[in-house]
DNA sequence: AATTAGCACTCTGTATGTTTAAGTGCTAAT
DNA sequence: ATTAGCACTTAAACATACAGAGTGCTAATT
């Protein structure tokens, strides 16, 4: 069938004419709605198109040649590839507006007086997974290039220092570390004086600070000559674990997987178990959202065989959350079935990332 | 049959005779092995008992009628119900010990730097999962009778305040919140100095703190009888989100279920479903975490239909920890199948929460 | 009196064959 | 260019047969 291949090589991005558009649609929201292959009959019967399924079914050959659907075995109807799923995303979809209930219900959820970071996040996560129905997921921002607002230090024992660092949106983190030589706390109160009275003054970022106290150094050196500097900035260094993978626990935030289970794609039990430990191993999930954090759009992640092959089978939505004032860059997501319910997601996504973007 | 009514009646806790109890055990060991019913067939040649089969049969149904086991259906072996666990554990048992491998990985693991409790309570949850391959629980303490070391107030902008709460283990809380006055830094500092002199006096907790406060407020009232003290007081009076239901989230971390869904009691779908649904409904599982952590000894939950129903055909292993010098109480457990490896769990939660009380 | 060999019986799981329903591709007619 | 019609393919549903595992009971044995 030469002619076959011919046409289909034509159905590209570009020019998928208004008949194979719409059929493709049919098939897409068709398997939406029923998670079971649709047929021609079904297309012929449901869309605006008044033809017979035959014809249909010439178009749904060529579609499939083209890589949009495929037959799970011969007598059966079609399912969308991920290259269906991503046309019909990028091409097809027509975005749902996301309700004035869903909007407030964000708000309400989100205005909590509590302003940890881990806690927001926490909640942020879950609150994705109540509202999509899928599983939320809340990659944390490096906070190193935030604006500070307050350090101290507390001497907890012999040796043993705890270092509070809050920044300017009044997210707090905490470090304890030991140092070689003890240091009594009237000498430690000292020094966070001294730096907060820098902060106030240069209005910086953690990693400013260090390179402000470096230039200090000569001009008062009482205080900065200790070995407070080496010691006790080398371990303040690196706060918000973001940046070393190992410990990848303390910046990826999972949502509960609860309604995801009910899919019907996941009756079958391997299914089930992939989809489990997709979600668990948490360094896939953090490397796709890390994508979108540094990128500065939505991005949609579309697990198949050949892309994205760590979720193949899933789909995942992300958008970057960017505090323009604190410099802080992080992302947001939902995993959930490639037939996930995009129109009513995407939105949703947009809006809790703009918020978020807001609040820290 | 009368008679065997009247003789299953003697089965019961105290005397289980030597016999019954070792083809009870070997029901019990042959099932954790196999995963599948036992039969006569297979105690009369696995047991040190020399009886025939046919024996062997006549004792089962003495047990099966005393409801230490049961059959599926007619014509299979014999599974423990939640009696016969019980008394496997409680009687029958031999306790391996804890390996000299698994000690120094434990200890390894939880001896890092970082003294935030969040931290070191997750990494706990993430240690019982791999060690033991179901999923680890962990219940938060109740900070309010931790003694302090440490209090500051930080003004972030205006009306908002952030308050640092350090414990004297160096593990500490942060909160923010809004007073209806706004309130200079120079006189938050003012304040939080004036505490921390009580604290060190003192040598107090969170709750001895209000207490005094209020005696004082008498003799200082320059500082003391200020809107600091209802608004501030009240606002960090409860910390540790355990006592309010509503944040559960902030209290229970769970570890890692990965390796617990390949065991073959999940190989049906809906116990799947049933095993993500148990283990993410957190109120439940803090809800029997909670009888640990206010109780001083190991327990062990296993859940049937009549008793623990909300972990029905599983088993939760707890055991609580105890700081003594912070007055700190919180419990960690284990969640498995009916057919859990009790002897090497078991070890594994007490030397866990042995080494957690001592490092918090 | 306790134990066991033997046997009929029950139930599950697997293999096998049959039927039904859904859906296709192709050809010939419109 | 479209469609009616048809032969063909496959999965799923159902029925049947059968082997295997394990039981309870009875009669024989120790």
């Amino acid at each position: 069938m030469k002619n076959l291949e011919e046409k289909a090589e034509k159905f590209n991005y570009s020019d998928l004419n208004e008949r194979s558009r719409e059929i493709l649609l049919g098939i897409v929201e068709g398997y939406f709605g029923t998670a079971s292959p649709v047929g021609s009959k079904f297309i012929a019967e449901n869309s605006k198109l008044n033809l017979s399924s035959a014809s249909i079914r010439n178009i749904m050959a060529l579609l499939e040649e083209a890589g949009y659907i495929f037959q799970p075995h011969f007598s059966a109807g079609r399912i969308p590839t991920a290259k269906g799923y991503k046309f019909y995303v990028d091409s097809l979809m027509k975005t749902e507006k996301i309700s004035l209930k869903e909007k407030e219900n964000i708000e309400i959820r989100l205005s909590s007086s509590n302003r940890d970071l881990n806690g927001i996040l926490n909640q942020v996560s879950i609150l994705l997974s109540d509202l999509s129905h899928y599983a939320g997921v809340v990659l944390a921002p490096d906070m190193s290039e935030a604006n500070l607002l307050h350090i101290e230090f507390i001497r907890i024992k012999e040796k043993n220092i705890l270092a509070i660092i809050v920044f300017a949106n009044g997210i707090t983190e905490n470090k304890s570390f030991y140092i070689t030589k003890d240091i009594k706390q009237n000498e430690l109160t000292r020094y966070s004086n001294k730096l907060n009275e820098i902060i106030e003054r240069k209005n910086c970022s953690l990693d400013d600070l260090k390179e402000i106290i470096t230039e200090e150094m000569h001009s008062d050196k009482e205080i900065f000559s200790s070995i407070l500097n080496k010691e006790i900035f080398s371990s303040i260094g690196n706060v918000s674990g973001y940046r070393d993978y190992e410990h990848y626990d303390n910046c990826l935030y999972v949502g509960p997987e609860g309604d995801l289970i009910e899919e019907p794609e996941f009756s079958n039990n391997e299914q089930i178990k992939f989809l489990i430990k997709t979600i668990s191993d948490k360094k896939n999930i953090i490397k796709l959202l890390g994508h979108t954090k540094n990128s500065k759009t939505k991005q949609i992640f579309i697990g198949s065989e050949e892309e994205w092959s760590e979720i193949s089978g899933l789909s995942l939505i992300t958008a970057p959350y960017i505090s323009e004032a604190n410099m802080l860059r992080g992302s947001i997501g939902i995993i959930g079935p490639l037939r996930m319910n995009y129109s009513h997601v995407i939105p949703i996504i947009d809006f809790v990332s703009e918020f978020l973007s807001g609040i820290i």
